[in-house]
DNA sequence: TTCAGATGTTTGCATATACATCAATTGTAG
DNA sequence: CTACAATTGATGTATATGCAAACATCTGAA
């Protein structure tokens, strides 16, 4: 068997479904986050929202859609909790159609609260998963990421 | 403290968000998965539900959700639109208060026509991805739900 | 036998997700 | 300057997700 792509022995093909792997992988690995984030009322969802709109700083919905790989419409939902409960402030862009979205004091305030028990989480999954294997899992993500770049949702001019 | 636990130096210990990186790559897949099934009037959970059913005989929902790493809550409205379309029936089971899933033949049938186009999604992400990175995804995925299978959701007697 | 606790499933509630479509705005060609 | 294309978000619709609690049923013990 020469080249690696060709002739591949049925043992060496993928089996499983990758998609509902990874489904079933997010599933677990999120009620861990949401347990540990449960007590400072956040979902894991919006502890990411609100760290990437902290970190982006004052940025439209679509490049923070586009920044955080999931649709504009998401998007747009996603920030409506986080808005209402004052941690997340919708402002008219330059342009009239357009809106920028920034973090509140009480969003920084909330976030910080909420930054040791994400750690925790983190930490509690290297430990139970062993450092090696979340570093190698990172990095498979982050390859996969990269060569999927131009899948739907936000494709780039490609 | 000699184990290979602490003093991880800085580069070796993982940055990221191990949570946001898998919601990443599942949305990802997920789209990808989702539309080689649009075709067929089938979501990628669905499909898999099918599947699961299929191979599982007539089960119980409970045991389905265990099966499927998933909320018993869950299950219970994701079966719907499949009883609902004919796909799935629901009987009474042996207990009074248990139940027991099955596939029709109508959705043996949707199953057969769907199966093409998710090997087609199979194969078309082994190509964009690369089969030796599938395959270490896959082991890292299983891997790891196996270490964490003493988490929430169907935690085992433990 | 009757009731307290265990077991299996569904509901209430809130959020997450995305495609198709709508609405508002801007930019531009004529 | 007007009509049409392009850009940017928001909505309509449908599904997915899980925790807490309700519901239904069963089991075993007093």
């Amino acid at each position: 068997m020469p080249s690696s792509a060709i002739d591949t022995p049925a043992a060496s093909r993928p089996l499983g479904c990758s998609h509902f792997k990874l489904r079933q992988l997010q599933r677990r690995v999120g009620q861990l986050y949401d347990q540990a984030l449960a007590g400072v009322g956040l979902k894991t969802t919006q502890y990411s929202l609100l760290s990437h709109v902290l970190r982006l700083g004052p940025v439209r919905p679509g490049a923070l859609a586009k920044a955080m790989t999931m649709d504009a419409s998401t998007l747009t939902r996603n920030l409506k909790p986080l808005v209402t409960a004052g941690w997340l402030s919708v402002h008219a862009g330059a342009d009239g159609r357009s809106r920028l979205v920034a973090i509140t004091e009480a969003g920084r305030e909330k976030r910080r609260q909420a930054q040791p028990h994400w750690r925790a989480a983190q930490e509690s999954l290297n430990r139970r998963l062993g450092t090696p294997r979340v570093l190698a899992l990172h990095a498979l993500v982050d390859d996969s990421l990269a060569l999927l770049a131009d899948a739907p949702t936000g494709d780039p001019d490609a």
